[in-house]
DNA sequence: TGATCCTCTTTCCTATAGGATTCACCGATA
DNA sequence: TATCGGTGAATCCTATAGGAAAGAGGATCA
């Protein structure tokens, strides 16, 4: 079928709710869906220039990460914003998991794992610090890549599993849209200090770090939505 | 329309895929669907006699809790059945979970809460062992109530997502699937005590109480699997 | 003028059909 | 006898079509 352009089939076979789910999302985090807007399934349909089934199945997929909500016989919904209680709590959940993450992380540690996260804390420096998404992509990327390595070599699926259901990164940037990165400089230092305890193979201290950076990255979040007051 | 039969429309418009949804979950701690076996979405459909497209969507919602798993181009399977140290996992996971949950809890606690929580008890004690899954089932929804009563009154709704997150009761019951309930005293006995705690306004000692609650599960229960091997 | 009813559009939900791929089975050949 | 290629069925994935309900808007009547 992709005979047209000559090109080789490459990823013709791709499954094509994947690709929905990765469009949606974009467009999620991009704000051109605004909250609390109602999704057409068969709008969206159109859009991609799909039909509806693979729509369905995405968006499925989609309601379990929060970002999109579902009502029966009445369709979907851009869940809201989040407001500032919202993120305070999303900061206590996270202060609940990662710093136990740290210390067995920690525990666990290996030359690759330190390797790893030395990298993305050098992507977090290098990254352009831009308020639109497409800007902002890189230094959020590498953000997120961080706390997920933690995360994953902490060795237990279920905390793992618990701490992507927070999707904690994704909707910390819906809250974050428009505002852009202040606390880069902060955040840096503080994931330095994380790797610094994994390198001094110090698991308490790692954990203490973690607690250090979630306090940080949450007290500075809610001062920023002051002073955008 | 539905003047034919003179009932009125009920429940007729109901959404298939919430049906098929609840039976496919029927079915797998039932034990009906094995572990690792294929789950055909045409065959399922057939089945249950709808078309594929409700199954479809049934099916992208249920591999969030964890019970099925999908792999693109390839289709659906049953998840795994728990091996010992996948338990010790979970109980770990609800280890860091949910001593938070009774902590905080306990401080929001209202009359309403107590009086629930009792209600779960006495449920626990009343409901029969049987080793099927249809005689169990009152057991294990009271047990599960408890824990879930006391998660969504610790105030923080993401804390939540991540404690639903673990499928953890419904997971559990797979692995139990065959062995009975064996710790039902112990249980009982357990949850009083956090309830002790609660109705005293204790809330380090709530704490306290669920921590000795989930170590004694996961010690008994490891127990069970040596036993039975 | 205000309320009620009707109609039309939009949208959700499900069923059916067909293309594409993978896997198993089976026969032929070196 | 072992390996290779072909055939068929089963399955996944997507598109199209159609029934049913909810909401918006306007027309009619008291």
């Amino acid at each position: 079928m992709p005979a047209k352009t000559g090109k080789p089939p490459v990823i013709s076979r791709q499954v094509l709710a994947d690709h929905v789910y990765q469009e949606v999302l974009v467009a999620l985090m991009d704000g051109r869906l605004e909250a609390g807007r109602g999704i057409s399934i068969d709008g969206l349909a159109r859009d991609l220039d799909v039909s509806p089934t693979p729509v369905r199945e995405a968006l499925a997929r989609l309601e379990a990460t929060g970002m999109v909500r579902r009502v029966a016989l009445k369709g979907y919904r851009v869940a809201p914003l989040f407001s500032s209680e919202d993120l305070a709590e999303l900061m206590d959940a996270r202060l609940v998991i990662e710093p136990v993450n740290a210390l067995r992380a920690c525990e666990r540690r290996t030359p690759e794992l330190n390797q790893a996260l030395e990298q993305s804390i050098t992507d977090l420096k290098n990254a352009p610090r831009g308020a639109s998404f497409a800007e902002f992509r890189d230094y959020w990327e590498a953000d997120e890549r961080f706390h997920q390595l933690i995360a994953e070599n902490a060795g237990n699926q279920f905390i793992l599993s618990a701490f992507n259901s927070l999707g904690g990164q994704i909707q910390r940037f819906r809250f974050f849209s428009g505002l852009g990165v202040t606390d880069a400089e902060c955040a840096i230092e503080e994931h330095a200090a994380i790797l610094q305890a994994f390198a001094a193979g110090n698991p308490a201290l790692a954990q203490e770090a973690m607690v250090a950076h979630l306090t940080g990255v949450k007290k500075r979040a809610l001062l920023d939505v002051v002073e955008h007051a």
